[in-house]
DNA sequence: CTGTATCCTCTTGGATACTG
DNA sequence: CAGTATCCAAGAGGATACAG
């Protein structure tokens, strides 16, 4: 063989670890849901405003998956139009730091040059249901 | 309105760039893949040593993908089996601060209690092909 | 060794309509 | 307002076989 294999260069616990995180925040809104929860609890309809794009039956789901994950906490608000708050568990604000990290790294590429180059899965021919009147 | 609406909490653009560059880590793949790299060029087949539980279809798409956006360069090399080796861009090299505050997160939750609530989209019950022989 | 092609399944996500 | 139900489309990923 001409060239000797250089392997097992990683001990393996990091790509488990990276996989597994990354597990957590599968999926396009997970991260923005954490994201907007930063600061405090935020209800279904606000949500809907922070993150425009995205559909009530996907945030829906996204908001009770990331409960069942134990990485927020719905609370329900005996308000006369019954209402919701989604708040970050202890947790859920592990994740934080990570989804800052990417963020930071988001605005610098577009900062130096990054076209981002055309990615633009979808999230961006959507706009006609999430956009309500506005 | 019993609630007074909290809105408008984030200006916008760290919402974007969160997306924007997620898109870039998109897949269940494409981390690892930066994150192999980090160190320096490798190979397809030490990729898929590295990685063990994907794909070659997979791998190879991914690596393709990264490429076309700009994150990594693909490089034959004409050796007697053919080869090729693959090795980050500077454009690439901005990710890892990110992965790396994931993978960070990931063994920090690991360490302190967390389950990682049984979180195996199926990446758990697959192990057949991608071990091969091993 | 380095992939590609096909086929198939599961997940994500959107659109719409509907319920409490 | 806060969801849920249904239907549908696209993408991710695996298995296998095959090509350069």
């Amino acid at each position: 063989m001409a060239l000797k294999m250089r392997k097992s260069r990683v001990a393996r616990p990091p790509m488990c670890a990276l996989t597994q995180c990354m597990a957590l925040l599968r999926g396009a809104w997970a991260p923005n849901v954490i994201w907007h929860l930063r600061d405090g609890a935020r209800r279904f309809g606000e949500l809907r405003v922070d993150i425009p794009l995205v559909s009530a039956k996907v945030l829906s789901a996204r908001l009770r998956e990331l409960e069942d994950r134990g990485l927020l906490e719905r609370r329900l608000l005996a308000t006369s139009p019954p209402s919701a708050e989604y708040s970050l568990t202890d947790l859920g604000r592990e994740l934080i730091p990570a989804i800052d990290a990417v963020v930071k790294v988001g605005l610098k590429l577009r900062g130096m040059d990054a076209e981002l180059p055309t990615l633009r899965p979808r999230w961006n021919a959507v706009h006609r249901t999430a956009r309500r009147a506005g």
